[in-house]
RNA sequence: GGUAACGUGGCCGAGUGGCUAGGCUCAGCUCUGCAAAAGCUGCUACAGCGGUUCGAAUCCGCUCGUUACCUCCA
């Protein structure tokens, strides 16, 4: 195998060799949608983005438990004391039950998850599945004298903790630029510091979702979930944490502190991984901003700001082009293009399909130049995922790869140059990673090929007589359809038009 | 105010101290009944100003500009 997976470390700000804890098995936490609304593009790209890890990973032949949380209890919507849970305040507004505002929003994130061709990961626990684990937490958590009850809520005292254990160290945070620059909210008189943070808050009597605790009927707080299930399936300390880099402070920095101050393991995981914003005219998509677009508006096209409608391999290769770390910015003329592109890969896959590697070995000498030019090629495609997961490298390099794979299509490269070895290697390495680790898949005719074919049989008979009103009629016919003809030296076939 | 990041050709977007990113768009050529597809060629950039260096878009400093986090957010 080629050089080995380097990962950018938000807690060292470096790119790290990933050496999992107990190879082979790998343990990945990514935090996940909180379920009161729409899944839109913002979270498509962190599922895209660990979606593509995990793949790799079980590519390079890791046993990956996936983890990933459905977030429908504890969200709040600030940490005031009257501080509404979102998903309760979405069931208040639309007349439901909690519980089917979940569900609802649950399904439609599956769905267009599974648009997308986002594998499920392995586990996807449910904060209010798991109020014990949580609870437990709370108390040990007490027990280490690193929280404190106030009214029936617990809080988490961050200070208390800062002088035993570092807050702050995976953002980067100054407890006393912290304390200096808080903004003060309502409804803070409880905590002893504007920086600590609700363990458990006491249900007010008009809150529906609650559980019994020792300290009140209540629910917990939005950062201890991902603690309690990340440890009770993962273990106190595992491989790799994710999730959007707008979690890393305050979320995930609470987690860190959790773990420690719960079961005195540093860290919680080895890795942290934070994918960027998906933007918008250079501004950051997001619900307090008004800018989003769904997933649904995306594939339907019905959007104030959408020209088109755009199908899910569409927004998946738009947001691989970019590397995770940096914004992408959102415009029609991007995914324009990001569709031309997809669909040049797929075609590649196509022309794969067709090509046959001679059985009897012609009289030719193989070029030993052009054998070894493919397969730097390969290894380039490689080189782009192990540094750092950079698909927009990868990506370029399959192109690289294509123009020589339509080449010998074509017969502009004559197939019997190459070693059995480097065409096996150059096909392999392509179809893998467009289709296993890249999870792009074709939209289109599917089982369809076979009806193409004999119509192209057709068009080669109109063709041979000469009868060209006939083989333009096919032409525009199949072209209404998507479809535009490859007239070859070497045959007839057909193409997804770009 | 604090802390980070970024500023690449018409657009989107990689990138390493010296060796072609790639995609889209545009123009031309080859092929072709005409096209299309595909291949090839061209348009050749790194915010500005200094510095380090034989050599910097890539390292350092300053300036300008943009963004993010510091409150819920993928």
């Amino acid at each position: 195998m080629q050089q080995k997976l380097n990962l950018y470390n938000t807690l060292t700000r470096k790119k790290e060799e990933f050496e999992p804890l107990h190879a082979p098995f790998v343990g990945m936490y990514v935090c996940g949608p909180t379920v009161y609304g729409e899944p839109h593009l913002g979270h498509a790209r962190s599922a895209v983005t660990f979606d593509v890890l995990y793949r790799y990973l079980k590519y390079q032949g890791y046993k990956v438990r996936y983890v990933r949380n459905i977030t429908d209890v504890g969200h709040l919507e600030n940490d005031a004391d009257e501080g509404e849970d979102k998903i309760q305040k979405k069931a208040k507004l639309e007349h439901l039950e909690p519980m089917e505002v979940v569900n609802h929003y649950t399904n439609i994130y599956h769905q267009e998850m599974d648009k997308l061709n986002v594998l499920q990961p392995d586990i996807e626990p449910r904060a209010s599945g798991h109020i014990i684990e949580q609870v437990q937490m709370i108390q040990e958590i007490l027990d280490n004298g690193f929280a404190y009850e106030v009214n029936g809520s617990v809080y988490f005292d961050v200070q208390a903790y800062d002088k035993e254990h570092k807050y702050g160290k995976l953002s980067g945070r100054v407890i006393d630029d912290l304390l200096n620059n808080t903004r003060t909210l309502e409804g803070q008189e409880e905590k002893r510091s504007p920086l600590d943070f609700a363990l458990w808050k006491k249900a007010s009597p008009t809150h529906i979702m609650r559980w019994p605790s020792p300290w009140s009927d209540g629910f917990p707080g939005w950062h201890l979930e991902c603690s309690a299930m990340s440890r009770k399936y993962l273990g106190t300390t595992f491989d790799i944490h994710g999730g959007g880099l707008d979690l890393m402070f305050p979320h995930h920095e609470c987690e860190i502190a959790q773990s420690q101050a719960s079961c005195n393991h540093t860290d919680a995981a080895k890795y942290w991984i934070h994918n960027n914003m998906i933007t918008v005219n250079g501004q950051k998509m997001g619900k307090s901003l008004g800018n989003f677009i769904n997933l649904s508006e995306l594939f339907s096209g019905n959007h104030e700001m959408l020209e088109q409608a755009y199908t899910p391999m569409t927004i998946r290769f738009f947001i691989l082009q970019a590397h995770y770390r940096s914004t992408l910015d959102f415009s029609n003329e991007a995914l324009q293009a990001a569709r031309k592109g997809y669909t040049k890969l797929m075609n590649g896959l196509r022309v794969l399909k067709k090509l046959r590697f001679p059985e009897e070995p012609e009289a030719v000498e193989p070029d030993a130049k052009l054998n070894e030019e493919l397969q730097k090629l390969t290894q380039d495609c490689f080189r782009g995922l192990n540094d750092d997961l950079n698909t927009a490298k990868t990506i370029a390099s399959l192109f690289n790869l294509l123009k020589k794979i339509n080449s010998l299509y074509l017969g502009q490269i004559n197939i019997a140059q190459l070693s059995r070895g480097t065409y096996d290697l150059v096909r392999d390495t392509y179809q893998e990673l467009v289709l296993d680790v890249l999870g792009l898949k074709e939209e289109r005719v599917g089982d369809m090929e076979e009806m193409l074919d004999l119509v192209l049989t057709f068009y080669k008979e109109a063709k041979e007589q000469k009868a060209y009103d006939k083989v333009d009629a096919i032409r525009a016919e199949l072209k209404r359809h998507g479809i535009v003809i490859k007239d070859m030296k070497t045959g007839i076939d057909w193409a997804y038009e770009e």
